[in-house]
DNA sequence: ACCTTCTCTTGACTCATTCCAGATCTCGGA
DNA sequence: TCCGAGATCTGGAATGAGTCAAGAGAAGGT
C-alpha cells in the first residue's frame, strides 16, 4: 500500500502525519490480526530504532480515529486489523490462536436484536467462533 | 447455597472437597461476573487468610471441570459465572463495566452457521453485546 | 490409622501495558 | 520561508494481572 494513501488517511482524520503513524499504519495494513510487539518489530525493520511507547501510543490514536480496530480474543495480547469499513467478525483457533476473518452471515449486524434486557442501550454485538484451524483440526493432539 | 449442594457438585465433577474450593464456588455464585480480586476479598471474608494462588489455582480447575465459566471482555480483567448449563451471552457497559446475562435471542447457539469460512471447524459462538447500562445512558457525560 | 496423591502456601517472577518528564518534530499562519 | 504552539516521541521506571516452583499440608481410598 502506497505512502502516499496511507497519509492521505491520517490528515482525513485530522492526524498529524509523522514517520512512526505512516509506517505503524502500513505494517497494521500489511499483516492483519498482528500483536503489538509483531507491529513493533515490523516498523523498526522500516525506520529503525523506534520506541515502543511510541508504536503503543500510535495504536491508541489510531484506534480512537477508527483507522485501526483493536481485538484481544480471551487469552491473548491486543491484536489489531485494518478492516474497519465494514461489519465482520473473527474465527479463533484455540490451539495455535490463528485468527481468521468472518463476513457475518446475515450480512449487517446480526443478533443485535437480543432479547433487549435489563434496560441496556446495545450498540454493537461482537462475535467470536472459536473452533480449530485447518492445520491444527488435521493435525490433533499428537500422542505419538 | 448450601455447602452440600457445592461439595456434592465437587464430588460430581470428581474434584477434592477443600475449604478454599467451596468457598470460592459459593463465592462464583453469590456474585456473578466478579473479577478474580473481589473473590480472593470474598473467599477470605468467609475463611480468613486465603493466598491468591490457591484462588487462582481453584478457578482454574473448576473452569476445566465446567462448573464455572471464565469470561473476559476486551479491556476488563477475567470474570467467572456459574451458569454453565445453558447458552447465553454478555452486555457490557462501556462506561461503568457492568455485564448482564443475555438469553440468546435464537433460543440455542445463534450465527454458528457462519460462513463457514477458511476451513475452521467451528464449535462455539461468543457472543458480547457493547452499551450502557440503564444507570450511564440516563446519566452520559455530566459535563456541568 | 496409613500412605499416596493432590492441593495450598510462600515468594519470586514474567510480561503487556501505562505513566512521566523532558526533548523533538509537525503544522498552520505570517 | 520561518516561527511559535502544541502535539508527538524517547527512555526509563512502574503497575498489576497472572504464572512458576518447591515444599508443607490435607483428602480419601485401603
Amino acid at each position: 500500500m502506497p505512502a502516499t494513501e496511507l497519509e492521505q488517511a491520517l490528515r482525513e482524520a485530522n492526524l498529524r502525519v509523522t514517520r512512526p503513524r505512516v509506517a505503524v499504519l502500513s505494517a497494521v495494513h500489511d499483516r492483519p490480526h498482528a500483536d503489538t510487539d509483531a507491529l513493533i518489530r515490523a516498523v523498526r525493520a522500516n525506520l529503525g530504532e523506534v520506541s515502543h511507547q511510541a508504536v503503543y501510543d500510535v495504536l491508541r490514536v489510531l484506534t480512537t480515529a477508527g483507522l485501526v480496530r483493536r481485538i484481544e480474543p480471551s487469552g491473548s495480547v491486543a491484536r489489531y486489523e485494518s478492516r474497519v469499513t465494514d461489519n465482520h467478525h473473527h474465527v479463533v483457533c484455540r490451539t495455535c490462536g490463528l485468527i481468521a476473518d468472518v463476513d457475518c452471515a446475515t450480512g449487517d449486524t446480526p443478533c443485535l436484536t437480543a432479547s433487549n434486557d435489563h434496560g441496556f442501550v446495545i450498540d454493537e454485538a461482537e462475535v467470536v467462533y472459536w473452533g480449530l484451524c485447518p492445520s491444527c483440526s488435521a493435525a490433533p493432539v499428537r500422542s505419538t
